[in-house]
DNA sequence: TTTT
DNA sequence: TTTT
């Protein structure tokens, strides 16, 4: 809660993949995603115009992660205010390595910033069976998490989610 | 120049190292800096006190790297000011890594927040043959480049610093 | 350019108005937007959803005026970076007031944050005698002025937009 | 908690005098402090060094009022983030006015930029009566109030202060 | 005066 | 590797 320094992260940009949730053994929500900005500049010598993306890793927690993992789509363009942590881990070959996130949680914030005409309707299908995260009563949010935890395991690289102390 | 989304990154810390300075083919200086955020906090259950702190990558170019060769020195507080670039190298073993920095260029800032007589002036003295940037003309900034460029075979990982198109 | 201090505001939110446009003697561009944010909250003792809507005054100079001039409107939804700035005026009674806006230069950006779709293409059609910003040579930008200076007399406080030295 | 919109505020300066402490009806304190922030530049047509000073009203609130009240002297280094608000008031004549200042609640946060050596000891003695906010629990809080809103009534602009709902 |  |  106490800080020394500041870390923070301000992206606008589009979403390029639907939210990966995961859920703690507390059964917190996590949502991760790929959001992309753009430069665009013209080339000194050429004059052409160039363009570069690059793609931010945005890992949502707790109540903002269920709002993700709700309303949050391909394509969605959100307004991200987090922090930088990067982690380690080992990859399949056991090679260490690390990446550099951006994580969105309580000292953070979100804004979706499609009009709601914008977004996908049929993309919200597929989790209509999960009650909307803001009027659940917070009891419901751990009930919830044994389904979530199941399909969890067939997420790739789901350990590599894994922050500690965070 | 022109860009779609936003990608900025604000970070206030103390620089753990002297700056590395390279300088590019056209003479433009490169400073390289790890910059470190604490977060700090109460662990919930046990209420004692916890520490974690994150290092920052965090590379300056052009004018404002010169400053940074001038000016800051390990255990600088600065504030920083840029945009998150991550890029991908091959290590000795041949591996493929990434490493996300933060870039401060042209579109960015730097503020030494020491006052002066926290600096080390010890340290200083080993950089009074090259003049100040401010007075320094536009030419001499490439004439000073040769005695650096020499120097900068010593700089170990010093082909992971090499930024394109950026 | 250079900076003792850090001085940064950053806005996303919708726009009240359609952009008063204004031109320096020089030429360049001026516009002014108001601003909307929001804050919801629920009352500690009731309960019950509380709304709060601030108002930024939002002042654009140079190149990105003109974009805003050419593309930001009425309900535009607008990410905004400047700096704070008070200026001092005098009202048609002669008493002395204080003004705090948010100036859009060089040093800040903006970005609207609209799908094209939903742009109101009528209301640009007023503006089509004007050629697009981007395509514009830097000569014609002062071509263009007279025509609106003349306008400029309309505009109801138009004085107190002056802003010296900045 | 919620907010449609983004309303963010970065500021890092100096303080320009000791700061005013209030406390609100249910004990929360409130600190006022004008901060400074420095633009530098040179004249496009002369080439002389060009300085415009900008102060900023920030006021804090709650616990971080109480830190600043702590901690935070005339000329200390500061970093904020806040939000803008616009508050209206009439003055002694019966003008009505605005005042634009920086909000630092719950929402924000604050880091003295100074190191422990630069901080004026003396200034701190007329608060030694005043346990550290730290070690203080609770319900200290609000027994300390009486003394300080007997002190408030001194305070000039001490009404223009309040801030509804928020 | 905007927006959801 | 920094700092409090």
């Amino acid at each position: 809660m106490a800080a020394r320094g500041v870390n923070r992260v301000i992206l606008v940009g589009n979403i390029g993949n639907e939210p990966e949730m995961r859920y703690m053994p507390n059964g917190n929500a996590v949502a991760t995603v790929s959001l992309a900005t753009s430069d665009t500049w013209k080339d000194k010598n050429t004059g052409e115009p160039q363009e570069c993306t690059e793609w931010h890793r945005v890992v949502f927690f707790g109540k903002i992660a269920e709002i993700v993992g709700q309303y949050v789509h391909k394509g969605s363009k959100l307004y991200v205010e987090g922090r930088l942590v990067t982690r380690k881990w080992t990859d399949q070959q056991g090679i260490e390595r690390y990446t550099t996130e951006i994580v969105v949680d309580m000292g953070g914030t979100m804004q979706l910033l499609d009009s709601r005409q914008d977004q996908p309707q049929q993309q919200q299908t597929n989790q209509q069976q999960r009650p909307a995260p803001q009027n659940r009563p917070q009891q419901n949010q751990q009930a919830a998490v044994p389904d979530y935890n199941e399909f969890d395991d067939d997420i790739p690289f789901a350990k590599h989610h894994s922050i500690n102390g965070v």
